[in-house]
DNA sequence: GTCTATAAAAGGATAGAC
DNA sequence: GTCTATCCTTTTATAGAC
């Protein structure tokens, strides 16, 4: 019976964690930084607000981890893709549509990203490990790059993280300036023919920079 | 005397707004909503507390205002381009330009939009004179492929609204999120010679896919 | 590790005189 | 229209029992 006891408890830590660090992102995303009451986290985890500083110090503690984790989970969906199985043209144009998904489908991240940004980046500036983690996706792109060029494929001279800088820009953008942007030329980005239409036409729009046809120059 | 009292004291009140809305502005961009201090903002104007809320009623007022004015300025900017005396093309360029420069050499408006994006535009969604404001982009834009595809200069198909979020998204972003950005990437977007690559690469990039190169297809 | 109660300070808003 | 002083609520953070 106690070592029953046991194994349900020991998890609890990690659980009582992983459970403030989802409710405090959602109250992040919804109010921002300044904005997110501690109360109005504690209230709705399983567990009380002094948990909460005793796991996370304060709350600028608590949104550096909301923080880290979202990174963290990006890169391990990053990490499922497999570019170098896949040709050039193929593989550049499978690396914009999962950032198009990715992005689309979480918008909480982008908000996040784009809370970050109105603090300059000060949060994210601390965290350790922060420049590996993304160090991947410019390689992989970078070998996407090199490999189309040596082929033939692609002819634009550009480095990958100028290319990255457009994908990102195409895909965060919708996502993050949505609401302007629907309020000020009354459509909804958000709706899902509209969706498919922009995902095709940004993964052409790259694709058709990054080729560099001769008609264009 | 009584004159010269009168004279110089006649366009204080809209020298103390406009001193107070400057101000505000400041703050908010750098602090976010919440974040931004009532008192913080009165105590670098050259009035008191008091008088903002005599002029604008609360914080929420005060803010509403700032982001008004922010439209109402790069309206005034954009009014200034004459494109209908251009040739498509080149209208089309300039107005890509303009864009850029305009986001890039007012970072404050950039950040004031990625804060009302935070609060999901419900201020902006108050303001009864917006939709008018930027109508006038998407018509010049409208009337600039129109003549262009007439001539035959441009191919693809695609509306200007879903031209504009591509200009946008492209030109925003690496202000918008220049912090995160450069804080992963280790790079600067805002260096001056990372700004003259970026400007010619978006320009191309835009005015490629609207041409709409059978070379893509 | 967890709970209740509370300290300590900040911040939005206003009263009331002039 | 403008200034000083201040109210009152909210909010972060912690003390101390169990």
């Amino acid at each position: 019976m106690s070592v029953a006891k046991e194994t349900a408890r020991k998890p609890d830590a990690e659980r009582t964690r992983a459970d403030i660090l989802s409710v405090a992102r959602q109250e992040f995303v919804e109010h921002g930084l300044s904005g997110a009451r501690v109360d109005a986290i504690a209230e709705r985890t399983r567990t009380t607000k002094r948990m909460l500083y005793y796991y996370f110090g304060s709350k600028e503690g608590l949104y550096s981890a909301v923080l880290e984790q979202a990174y963290a989970d990006i890169r391990t969906s990053e990490a499922t893709l497999a570019l170098e199985d896949l040709d050039p043209l193929t593989a550049l144009r499978r690396l914009i549509e999962f950032t198009f998904d990715y992005e689309d489908s979480h918008p909480d991240f982008v908000r996040l990203i784009a809370i970050e940004n109105v603090h300059q980046a000060q949060y994210l500036n601390r965290l350790p490990t922060i420049q590996s983690v993304n160090a991947n996706v410019i390689a992989a792109l970078d070998s996407i790059l090199a490999r189309g060029r040596a082929e033939g494929v692609f002819v634009r001279a550009c480095s990958a993280v100028d290319v990255h800088l457009m994908i990102s820009g195409l895909c965060f953008y919708r996502v993050s300036n949505r609401h302007t942007f629907g309020a000020i030329f009354g459509c909804d980005l958000s709706a899902p023919e509209v969706r498919e239409r922009h995902k095709a036409m940004i993964v052409e729009t790259v694709v058709g920079w990054v080729i560099g046809s001769a008609a264009l120059r």
